[in-house]
RNA sequence: GUCCAUAUAGCUCAGUAGGAUAGAGUGUUUCCCUCCGAAGGAAAAGGUCGUGGGUUCGAUUCCCGCUAUGGACACCA
């Protein structure tokens, strides 16, 4: 267990010897220092359910914790708050803990197996700017979710069929009849394909609002599509040619942003489930036919909201991608068998998720056991508070948009430091390191205003803030010229150096909630606070010309051990740190 | 129309298992490099926490009404 929980567990243990019952204890950062560095708000709690008054409580309690050599500063204020700060000595070992193994300073939790679905990539244009926050937040919540010991399996899942590829095959049909794929007797020959990656960013939205204006065209996409899933030969093949040219560049633009996949599979690889999808529906008598096409009703009794019946077979026969979720879902029960399974996609598509979430357990398609959980995220949004545009006012592509701001990121740096042949890695990690820390700040579920030069700044509470500090201490240890890992903190002078202990131990907290609210914004607050407490500490202190022996080793070991918090944070943001910049 | 979010400093956002004087960045006005990297540090100013009630010793936080904004509401994804 971590140092801070370890504490307030023996705190509990000495409420608890006082004849109170409580199943928590939590040390609060004071809000009011000049009383302490902790409050313990306890009192108020048990002065209710004890009828007792919390004054006299928190005294009965203040009298036990001053036994303890580990807290000192104790007293009580206003109606009842404990007040306590922690001795030296006690600092001094938690630190040279931390510092041996900064590892120990999380909390590892109970083993479970999960499945994070956070991609969405649409195989029929290249990623856009919706892509960005559930690629940036789900990466780094798969690697929080692997750092607090659980077993992670990531799947972008490709939407790679459905309506899009008829669009997009329509498309190619009328502007190149003559391909092998469109003849009445393909044989499985080869052509290569008249279009490049970036003429489906034209496609894709020209065929829609082709269809969009002529129903005759939209029913010809649908046949298309029917097509496509019933498997005719030259329309697949030539689908399938489209997957790859498009994968190549969706997966181009993953490693830029520092996101990886361990599966890399799609919708359509759920094909060979959907006849099982609708086997256990039929066998649980779910399926009922409504103006042509088979539901499920979901609706509960209970529901305030709309809950309108969900679709698993359209009027034509064809699936839509509720269906495909289900068979998804028996592939990915069958395959992994896992504990639970999230999905990361935009706010909007709660109700349909819920749908889903209730057909497969009406079903069986997904196990009771499995804890099936949907994460939504909000809207990004431009200046205007309206859904982020290009100025001709299309979707603006991802990689579009990281240029952008590397461009912009580009005018402002200074990198003289750096290496010529590293010159243009550093500015790349520094522009994706600005933008991942701009999106984390807000909650993950609320909607953000994206402003280029916001995500452009590089002082204050940005990413590239804490990449140059982070740089900064590694510099610093360096020029040190020391056995660092041997370095114990023996010391400690001032009040900077006490806050920056303070938030170390706070660590393991940090994560946890993160963890628990599925939002990354506590830990990149965290590392803010923890970063500028540093350098202010840093501003008022010269390290490397201290003449105190001991108080200059006790130093570089903190520095240490908050580089070490940085770097493992940084990381499992998904953030890459440069070597100098 | 029904339902769901959201409303906190000029701007962009945190925050609350109900707790002491509501925070940060940015912008504005100042100050700090003969010394470890100034992408840094320090300071000032900036708030009836949308609005009206209620519960409570105590409400920005919980409950109800209202207003504004965004979103969802079967054969798209």
């Amino acid at each position: 267990m971590s140092i801070i929980r370890d504490l307030e567990q023996d705190i509990l243990k000495i409420v608890k010897s006082l004849g109170y019952d409580l199943d928590k204890v939590n040390l609060i950062p004071s809000g009011r220092k000049e009383f302490g560095e902790y409050q313990l708000n306890n009192a108020f709690s048990l002065a209710k359910q004890y009828h007792q008054n919390p004054k006299v409580i928190a005294e009965n309690i203040l009298n036990e914790l001053e036994k303890d050599s580990r807290f000192c500063g104790l007293n009580i204020a206003g109606a009842g708050f404990i007040n306590l700060s922690l001795s030296d000595e006690f600092y001094i070992e938690a630190m040279n803990t931390i510092k041996q193994d900064i590892l120990s300073n999380i909390d590892k939790q109970e083993k479970k197996r999960i499945i994070i679905d956070y991609g969405g990539a649409n195989i029929a244009k290249t990623l856009h700017v919706g892509h960005l926050r559930s690629a940036d937040i789900g990466e780094a919540l798969k690697r929080l979710t692997k750092l607090l010991g659980h077993e992670v399996i990531a799947d972008v899942h490709f939407g790679d069929i459905g309506r899009q590829s008829g669009m997009v095959i329509y498309e190619i049909k009328s502007r190149y009849p003559n391909l092998c794929y469109f003849k009445e007797d393909f044989q499985g020959e080869e052509e290569e394909l008249p279009i490049k990656v970036e003429d489906l960013q034209e496609i894709y939205p020209l065929a829609s609002q082709k269809a969009k204006d002529d129903e005759a065209v939209m029913e010809e996409v649908r046949t298309i599509t029917m097509q496509i899933e019933q498997g005719h030969p030259g329309y697949s093949r030539l689908w399938e040619k489209i997957k790859e040219l498009s994968k190549q560049d969706i997966k181009g633009i993953y490693k830029r942003l520092n996101v990886d996949f361990d599966l890399w599979e799609g919708e359509s690889d759920c094909y060979p489930y959907i006849p099982k999808v609708i086997s256990l529906l039929k066998e649980q008598n779910l399926l009922r036919e409504s103006e042509g096409a088979l539901v499920v009703d979901v609706k509960q009794e209970t529901d305030k909201e709309p809950m309108p019946p969900l679709v698993v077979l359209k009027t034509n026969g064809g699936t839509v991608y509720q269906t495909r979720e289900l068979a998804t879902l028996i592939s990915r029960e069958e395959r992994f068998n896992p504990d639970e399974i999230w999905y990361l996609t935009d706010n909007r598509q709660e109700l349909y998720f819920k749908q889903v979430f209730r057909a497969a357990k009406l079903s069986g398609i997904s196990k009771d056991t499995t804890n099936l959980e949907f994460f939504g995220f909000g809207t990004m949004n431009g200046p205007d508070g309206k859904p982020f545009k290009t100025r001709a006012g299309g979707v603006m592509n991802l990689a579009d948009l990281l240029d952008m701001v590397k461009q912009e990121i580009e005018k402002r740096i200074n990198i003289d430091m750096v290496a010529e042949d590293k010159k243009e890695e550093t500015a790349e990690k520094i522009t994706i390191a600005t933008i991942k820390y701009a999106d984390f700040l807000p909650f993950r579920s609320k909607d953000f205003i994206f402003d280029v030069n916001k995500f452009s700044d590089l002082e204050g509470k940005t990413g590239p803030y804490l990449l140059y500090s982070t740089v900064r201490m590694k510099s610093l240890l360096t020029k040190a010229n020391c056995d660092i890992e041997n370095l114990h903190i023996t010391k400690i002078k001032t009040q900077e150096e006490k806050e920056i202990f303070q938030l170390l131990l706070r660590m393991p907290i940090i994560l946890e909630n993160a963890f628990q609210e599925k939002s990354l914004n506590d830990i990149s607050e965290y590392l803010y606070k923890l970063t500028s407490s540093y350098n202010k500490f840093y501003a008022e202190n010269h390290i490397l010309t201290c003449e105190d022996n001991a108080l200059k080793e006790s130093w570089l070991a903190l520095t240490k051990i908050v580089y070490d918090t940085n770097i493992l944070l940084l990381d499992t943001l998904g953030i890459m740190v440069p070597e100098k910049m």
